[in-house]
DNA sequence: AATATTATTGACCGTTTGGTCAGGTTTCTA
DNA sequence: TAGAAACCTGACCAAACGGTCAATAATATT
């Protein structure tokens, strides 16, 4: 008669399970229709659940997005909190590069999920853009620029800086279709993967050089 | 009784008005929901017509969509052309940069348009970027290439150099809620672009000097 | 083994969606 | 200015959609 709802009890094993599969069938489909985009049946058919069944672990369409969402979210901004004040300037820039690089590789539809959130105006998370992630950008940005007054780097806006890194990393994981049609019949992931990693190492290297 | 349809008559006053006023509300829904998640009445709303109205100039959605990304896809691609193998090879980079940054602030909405069909897996135009797009990349990226065996750029991969540079720019429209939730309430456009504008040049000067 | 809880589903409901169509209105053309 | 062509719309349809619910099946607890 308890209905799993507010206070949250104890999980079944069931339950963990199926909550499970709903969450990753949401990926796949969310990630690549969006909100909007997307229907409950197309996730019920990935997770080779019924309707009604995937209605039994979550409220509706918008729970399991925002779930979905809050699960993803710490996930894939953590790495930037690991940004060392007292590290080596560059290595410590390039590494949070190459971590977002290697995620970008490794979870896809993560990227492809905050994308479409983000192109659909951020009606679901705008607030944690606006607090944490605004927040944490705000930390670290600092942190780059006393690296750039004290010229341990360029002279660079630390905020632009961290878009770049953003956008050149993630344009891997959501761009992916474009860039296997560019690369052509030949295309391999591995391949292009360790590219990627050489050029953008390269060009931020030598673009954070001090002149 | 002609109806508009396969051999092209001559296009009325009111119908040049009309579809073009489809073309430019489907723009405006499509870029922010992708395919899947606009609706012919999103649409018809925003153009200020019925939805009948509509379908008297499009055969269907998949219509207005599909010529929607042929009208817009030409002038998106088209400053890559423009990329001259006779000028200065810094000179000729960063201005396209800089060209596909001012398009990412002009024209921010074509940007999520791609940004939304490359998310859902490019279904109506991967042939185009497998044609055209793939053969005009190549085209660029043997000019960049030759630069870099010249040894008047850094030795990096062009094709990467390319998807940078893409990322870089279109993010700037595709992330735009993200980039005004961390920049925060203080958040001015030309100021955001004028700050980009100066970090992406330093950066990509800098980082394609020889070494 | 009996019972309480959890899990699952077919059938269903109201709404939204893409799309049609008959018929009326406006605009063009001779 | 009359007729033809182009334009526009209310009413409608079938399918897809988000979501509910009563009833049944599986599992856990005693």
């Amino acid at each position: 008669m308890m209905k799993r709802a507010a206070a949250s009890k104890k999980k079944t094993r069931i339950q963990a399970k199926n909550e499970q599969k709903i969450l990753d069938a949401a990926l796949a489909v969310f990630s690549q229709f969006g909100f909007r985009g997307s229907t409950i049946d197309q996730i019920a058919d990935h997770a080779q659940l019924s309707k009604p069944n995937v209605l039994y672990y979550f409220r509706g369409k918008q729970d399991i997005y925002v779930r979905l969402l809050q699960q993803t979210l710490d996930h894939w901004l953590a790495p930037l909190s690991e940004l060392d004040p007292d590290g080596d300037p560059v290595d410590q820039i390039v590494k949070y590069t190459m971590i977002k690089l290697e995620m970008s590789r490794k979870n896809p539809e993560a990227s492809r999920l905050f994308a479409n959130e983000m192109l659909q105006g951020a009606a679901m998370i705008g607030d944690v853009l606006k607090g944490d992630l605004k927040a944490l950008v705000d930390e670290k940005a600092s942190v780059i620029k006393l690296w750039a007054d004290r010229g341990e780097i360029a002279k660079v806006d630390p905020y632009h800086l961290i878009f770049m890194i953003w956008a050149t990393t993630q344009h891997y994981a959501d761009f992916d279709t474009q860039i296997r049609s560019v690369l052509g019949a030949t295309y391999n992931k591995d391949r292009c993967f360790l590219d990627a990693q050489s050029t953008i190492t390269s060009i931020l290297v030598n673009g954070l050089k001090v002149q």
